[in-house]
RNA sequence: CGGGGUGUAGCGCAGCCAGGUAGCGUACUUGCAUGGGGUGCAAGGGGUCGUGGGUUCAAAUCCCGCCACCCCGACCA
């Protein structure tokens, strides 16, 4: 087995494969569908979700949580909502185990059986909506603004590390209004909130739009999307935000006094990011050398390698180690001394480039003589020598980690407008699709039956329909030619 | 659930057709040299060959059953 990574241009499912377990970020688990977040991956997930929860709470909301399981009832009380989750449901039917008869293995005891059956939460809109009835009462309540941070369970045929797994840790957010109005403009503000998040922090550029009724949550009367563009030229979508109306007010009688006077359902919304985000995070930006990380989630952004013969040397780096890390940790910048001598200087290059760790310093005898370092940035894999005597290392450090995390974007957003294509044929789109893939803006008639014509004949669905006011303009639908009313995203999706 | 495939050391695989003492790469342990890009050489430990049965003097190998997993499709954040 070769020490490197698979190409990337070679074969993208096994280098992104390669990639994750290499980096040490996860794992297939031996149970079924499931995954092993290794601590470095996870490390990289908290960073991302104390920036996300940083973010919910300046919009005034504050964090609940609700029950694993879910009475079978519940989730029928709102029909598409059911109808969009049951085919992926886990379901507990027992409550005990007993030894079996020749005493060899563990049976479920038939005589436990559940009166009603309990569904792993594959989402918790049933269970906090049945909740939100009795917290619910007038108007000073609300609007009311929870989200939780859990853990939730689709039965997926098919699974891929960080982007579809059986289990996923994820946040979702549930709010309620007393009027339309507000519950839609939370639903739009916590589109822009995951915006701004996958931009600023992940690096990753995205396109906010609408999805079409084919693609719209189960239960939901709108659903947003930010969608972004992986370098395999396949969409991945990577949050989602839902206005659900009144339906679930509805199905679970969530009703309140209003001022005047009357009594009235009340407005909800539901959004959510995941663990796939990690996902987006990986195949957005990384290369043939392993993971890049944008430093405002790098678990460490500095990484100090010591280049030594004997004990006598190290101990004159780790003097001049400990100077810079003394300049570097009163910035707020995660710097590691990595003074192991089990592994060589060579081989700890690797693996730090392999865990996408921004900025590396080599200090070796070298250096020390000339008041010098070795900086390597990950994101161009460049080396350059720094005369300390000349140079504050506490403003390049935190220079050059600005300099990189907008490098990474501005690398992520060129590749999205790359492959992005305006066609305006039908032989146009195959072509584009076949050849080039990435994300085709082409009009589209509005039916649901076209849509799903479209996907059979070649994969590609409607990523969303972009809320950015340059696409409308008026044209015909690249499959029927019928009247199209503004452009459209379409791609393949992971 | 349909179609194809695979189960042999922690991981990746060869051996099976033509039955005869269990192999390779990597990882691991030890020693010596090495150390500015995954270091080299040497030695060593580790396997009820998925599982149950059958054929045979003899089964990883042939035959029958079972189980598990993977890939392609349907489902999908």
């Amino acid at each position: 087995m070769s020490k490197g990574l698979p190409k990337r241009s070679e074969d993208y499912s096994l280098w992104y494969n390669e990639l994750v377990k290499r980096a040490d970020l996860a794992e297939n688990s031996e149970v079924r569908g499931c995954m092993v977040i290794k601590p470095y991956g996870y490390s990289i997930w908290e960073k991302m979700q104390a920036q996300l929860d940083k973010m919910f709470k300046e919009t005034g909301h504050d964090n609940a949580y609700f029950p694993l399981f879910i009475p079978k009832s519940y989730l029928s009380k709102e029909a598409s909502h059911v109808e969009g989750f049951a085919k992926e449901c886990a379901v507990v039917t027992h409550y005990r185990l007993k030894n079996s008869e020749d005493g060899k293995s563990v049976i479920v005891d038939p005589e436990a059986k559940l009166e009603e059956e309990l569904i792993v939460r594959p989402t918790s809109e049933t269970v906090i909506w049945n909740t939100y009835r009795t917290w619910i009462q007038s108007y000073r309540d609300l609007p009311l603004l929870v989200n939780q941070w859990a853990n939730v369970v689709r039965w997926e045929m098919r699974t891929r590390l960080f982007l579809r797994t059986t289990e996923f840790l994820w946040q979702e957010g549930h709010t309620a209004h007393a009027t339309k109005k507000e519950a839609m403009e939370e639903t739009i503000q916590m589109l822009n909130v995951y915006a701004e998040f996958a931009e600023n922090f992940m690096a990753l550029p995205v396109v906010k739009g609408v999805k079409s009724a084919n693609e719209r949550f189960a239960g939901a009367e709108e659903t947003y999307c930010i969608e972004a563009m992986m370098q395999d030229g396949k969409a991945l979508q990577a949050g989602t935000s839902h206005f659900l109306g009144q339906n679930f007010a509805k199905a679970f009688d969530v009703k309140f006094a209003t001022k005047e006077g009357g009594l009235d359902h009340v407005w909800g919304t539901s959004w959510g990011v995941s663990t796939r985000l990690m996902g987006a995070l990986i195949m957005a930006h990384s290369d043939d050398n392993g993971l890049v990380l944008p430093p405002k989630l790098a678990p460490i952004q500095v990484i100090i390698v010591p280049i030594f013969r004997d004990d006598e040397e190290l101990d004159a780096i780790t003097a001049k180690a400990k100077e810079i890390m003394n300049k570097l940790i009163p910035l707020g910048i995660l710097v590691r001394f990595d003074n192991r001598d089990t592994f060589k200087p060579g081989w700890k290059f690797a693996e730090y480039e392999l865990k996408g760790v921004p900025v590396r310093i080599a200090i070796g005898p070298r250096d020390l003589g000339k008041n010098t370092l070795e900086i390597a940035r990950r994101d161009t894999l460049t080396k350059e020598t720094v005369d300390l005597n000349e140079t504050d290392i506490g403003d390049f450090i935190t220079q050059l980690i600005e300099d990189i995390q907008q490098n990474i974007y501005q690398k992520a957003f060129n590749l999205t407008k790359e492959k992005t294509t305006e066609v305006n044929s039908w032989d146009e789109f195959t072509e584009v699709l076949e050849n080039k893939g990435g994300f085709i803006s082409a009009h589209w008639d509005g039916s649901a039956e076209t849509e799903e014509k479209i996907k059979e004949l070649t994969k590609a669905t409607i990523r969303c329909i972009p809320l950015d006011l340059e696409m409308e303009e008026e044209g015909h639908c690249v499959l029927t030619g019928s009247f199209s009313k503004g452009r459209v995203l379409f791609a393949k999706a992971y």
